[in-house]
DNA sequence: CAATCATATGCCTATATGGGCATGCGTCAA
DNA sequence: TTGACGCATGCCCATATAGGCATATGATTG
């Protein structure tokens, strides 16, 4: 079975770096396809397919101006990647906690022999 | 040019549903690879593999105990996820402001009008 | 109407994935 | 020592990417 498709939901959607720059320009504001492409130094195609990934996992929303389509943010499918990493946030900052401690007992130990043969 | 790999980042890593749920359950306890195969109901060789991409982004360190290998998270690696998708945190609350406006304003309107053909 | 601009889509390639299966390798117990 | 156990890895397959390029579609302007 190959790899879930990048279109599954805004995990995979946002796996790609190129998607999270595009999301990270359009958090600013709304622009256009080619707006985007030239901000990012990529070709226009690439741009508006990996539009149509965010797209389908809702990501964005498009708007028809004229000859141009301005696509803007909607950040709502983002929300399930936040509560799901939301749940390991101890986890590094234990830690921080733990590394605390053996900073604290270093020092301790400093104080008590004073030994200098420490790296 | 193929897709990112998953092994080059925790944000890919992670877009596979299966190493959430592995990392779910590392989450709780230290367990060996045939446990977790139980847990998730698939073969052996299936979870060795996802680990080892676990273990290449640094998301799991492994303990040798005689024939077995326990596994253990380490989440330090998903910080970069958590910081990135935390800037989109008030997308999603501002929309819920903007309902809460549309709610107060329909509330208004019948309290003034009466009005019944509403949907 | 013709020319131009902005965008979407089609075709092409190389690549590496998730899963199934068999097997190699180290560890333990009898 | 021989067997069984626990795990990692190898090979196989179908699949769908990211990106390049050419082109179709639409809207605008002259």
């Amino acid at each position: 079975m190959p790899r879930v498709p990048t279109t599954a939901d805004a995990f995979n959607a946002v796996a790609e770096p190129r998607r999270r720059q595009i999301l990270d320009l359009l958090a600013a504001r709304e622009r256009a396809v080619g707006d985007l492409a030239a901000l990012l130094g990529v070709t226009q195609p690439l741009v508006s397919k990996h539009l149509r990934v965010l797209r389908e996992v809702g990501l964005v929303e498009v708007r028809d101006d004229g000859r141009r389509r301005l696509y803007r943010l909607d950040g709502r499918p983002l929300k399930p990647i936040h509560d799901w990493v939301k749940g390991y946030e101890q986890t590094w900052s234990e830690r921080f906690d733990q590394l605390d401690v053996v900073l604290a007992e270093l020092s301790e130990q400093e104080q008590q022999d004073g030994s200098q043969d420490r790296q």
